[in-house]
DNA sequence: CATATCCGGAACTTAACAGTTCCGTATATG
DNA sequence: CATATACGGAACTGTTAAGTTCCGGATATG
């Protein structure tokens, strides 16, 4: 096992691989994914954007649709720190307690990505799925958390179809965001929760 | 202004163009959208849907953009005549008369060119004005008329907020089938219509 | 029935981009 | 400090589709 056969020689593979640039990567190509959409984002503009070669890109992903679909899954809201979530004791507290800059800006950024999607989503199941699961049910789960909460307290009544409820905000942001093309601000997510949201779950405003 | 000058053998123009292929490449255009999206539509595919030739679509539309941008504008839905909604005399009939097949096919189709086309709107303001007027204002319209109906009867509170209030069904259908990709149902479209829109127009169900 | 015009269709040109290969350089390892 | 490896970057290849040109045939007009 000394001289030849390489046993010294070929295994450097001391650094493996710089794993290192790969979230900057998967950033850029959110950020490219978000301003021009899936066919209008191309591989050197990612690299450009992460400041990295082509090849570079492709030694990891095997395709655009694979880093495509890489870059989504990865995209962790900021946000979904289930158990610790605002606890404010009522149902529209909790809900108001969302309506922040940072979470109005989150929530933008992964719309901007859905619309860049949204048209490959129907012919791949498969970032189908993982938009679903990095984009769609995270906001879902976070409402889901605060009407459990109301119904445990009481504070609802219990028959509620709690899914539907969840689906109100993310759904009037998206259509005002994607159909309207109408910013969302916070006055508009409040009048949100106190005129629709609130008085579905039987609730007044205040 | 007799013989040559080609006064009569040039200007034949009789027949002028043939306009008559014109509704059926543009349905062709709205097909393939609607199946493929902006991107993956080809201009080869249109025609060969509407047994046309390549260069007839170009002799009437410049590029795939017009085109585009022309078959949207041109998208009549089939159901907003403004003056003959059905009108049952309350609020709920008249939202539950509208949950019927056609239009359920119709809001499908035009979510599905909606669905080809977001990621191009963000980049294209004459896009966006032509799919607002043609997909979402027609929508809003007849929720329009139905609330401004239940106003004037006095059934609801005259202080609604009534543009809210027309989204929140379009909004619901285009989220679930969008982002969710559950077809609608006309189950679907009742609770929508019982457990959000009526309890936030001050109304119960039934 | 002669002819100008528009048709459908096929062949063509051009540009952009996915994906590959190559190279000179930086760096971590021994 | 020698060297293998992975890097950024540029050059290359192949394919796809936008847009153009050309042609033979149909049709309406006079």
């Amino acid at each position: 096992m000394t001289q030849t056969e390489q046993a010294e020689a070929r295994p450097r593979l001391g650094r493996k691989r710089d794993h290192t640039r790969d979230p900057e990567i998967l950033s850029a190509a959110l950020d490219v994914l978000a301003e021009t959409g899936y066919d209008g984002m191309t591989i050197d503009l990612v690299a450009a954007r992460a400041k990295a070669g082509k090849a570079t890109v492709y030694r990891r992903w095997s395709s655009k649709a694979d880093l495509v679909l890489d870059a989504v899954a990865c995209m962790k809201g900021n946000d979904l720190d289930l158990d610790h979530l605002p606890d404010t004791g009522t149902l529209r507290g909790d809900l108001i307690a969302m309506v922040k800059p940072p979470s109005i800006r989150d929530s933008e950024r992964k719309l901007k990505v859905m619309a860049g999607i949204v048209s490959m989503i129907a012919r791949n199941p498969e970032l189908a799925a993982a938009a679903h699961k990095a984009l769609v049910e995270p906001r879902a789960a976070v409402n889901r958390v605060f009407f459990q909460r109301a119904i445990d307290r009481g504070e609802v009544l219990p028959g509620l179809d709690v899914e539907k409820l969840c689906m109100v905000g993310p759904a009037m942001v998206a259509y005002r965001t994607l159909m309207l093309r109408i910013p969302v601000d916070r006055e508009f997510l409040i009048s949100n929760i106190d005129e629709i949201i609130l008085p579905a779950a039987g609730l007044r405003a205040a």
